[in-house]
DNA sequence: ACTATCTTTCAGAAACTTCTGAAAGAACAC
DNA sequence: GTGTTCTTTCAGAAGTTTCTGAAAGATAGT
């Protein structure tokens, strides 16, 4: 009578779908306990205090203070309260697309950038222009230098197109990310005319 | 007489790339002598070999030795070698989209599969279904276990359809992910018919 | 203004990751 | 088969990140 899979109740499931989103961290560049804390709010789908999330999860105040507050700034958490209740109680986003663009929002923004800058920045002060300057600049390293500067180039035009296309799925209207991924997974099929049915139906939608 | 922006020679160019490109390692899931190593080799564009990669990164033997043989694991690094010279040399992948590729394709493999199939494990062993087994499953508990079946549900059906697009970007044609990106760049631009031009440009690229 | 309740901060402790260098292991030449 | 050259491995050292818990800081009720 032993069932092949063994049954989960709640509280099991719900633990080990923390436990998998936990390990999942550093694929979002976050704390283990951080990802831990989201994945209870996500999925218990209610509003929690500090209290709740420190007995739930074991950790201490501090900690779940910390994490709670950085998944505040990466913006799929909010604050809410209960009424006759000083306590303050924290909500994750639920709508798994939305909080898919916070991530991508944030990313774009601490991540690329600032790297983005930086290759200008190296592009300008390497100025493969008519750089006759001080320094013993020799034809060898002057080739070189060119080298650098194309290379450069295609890094920053990867990444700029990079930017492009996120700051157009992240944008304030939301409704890029899902429609783009459908069509493109249409437009991308082989063969036949999908694309022009694939289009029409988003061109409905509208 | 002295510039506003001072200039670089290549050495300090190609060293603060490395450095800036070291400091992205978090984003891509490597560590950061990875990273620099790796940025290295993409800089100078020619073939190392662990020797001239420890003195010019000024790291250890082994520390090479295991970060070489990473990024020849996540596929953006390739063996070569000279003739009459035992070494080994290094060349990184030069196209940066095939680069970009590579990583997609390795992270959807490290990561998005082994989460999809835990998702699904759980799903499995919740089973939302005729649920009436030896443990004693209230009311208020099957209500909760079917919320938690649906978040369930809309997490795989966000990261499968991430990995659908990973795929097809990652496609073994390689063509797809730089026409997309421009499609989709147009596609998305507001107003007009926009989406009219970018679909018969890209129809007549096949 | 005092007290009770809740939140944030931060110095040091614990846990984890990355790096080193010496030793073992391959591959090749002679 | 021996010596030479290059590569890999791995135990412990160094460095980095994350966590704890107690103390300080807010906020609100009386």
């Amino acid at each position: 009578m032993a069932p092949a899979s063994p049954q989960l109740d709640l509280k099991e499931a719900q633990d080990r779908f923390i436990a998998i989103w936990g390990q999942m961290a550093g694929a979002w560049g976050i704390s283990r306990t951080m990802a831990e804390v989201h994945a209870l709010l996500f999925i218990s789908g209610e509003g929690l205090n500090t209290d709740e999330v420190m007995e739930r999860l074991q950790i201490s105040r501090g900690n779940a203070s910390m994490s709670l507050r950085a998944l505040l700034d990466w913006g799929i958490v909010e604050r809410a309260h209960k009424r006759g209740d000083r306590k303050e109680y924290f909500v994750a986003e639920q709508d798994v697309w939305a909080m898919f663009r916070a991530i991508v929002r944030e990313r774009l923004k601490r991540e690329v950038d600032p790297l983005v800058a930086s290759l200008y920045e190296i592009k300008d002060q390497t100025g493969a222009r008519s750089n006759t300057g001080a320094r013993g600049s020799n034809e060898a390293e002057r080739i070189e230098l060119e080298k650098l500067d194309k290379r450069l180039d295609e890094m920053l035009s990867f990444f700029k197109t990079v930017e492009g296309m996120g700051t157009r799925f992240v944008s304030p209207t939301g409704r890029g990310l899902l429609a783009a991924a459908s069509l493109l997974a249409k437009l991308t099929d082989s063969g036949d005319n999908a694309r022009d049915r694939a289009l029409a139906s988003e061109e409905r939608r509208q």
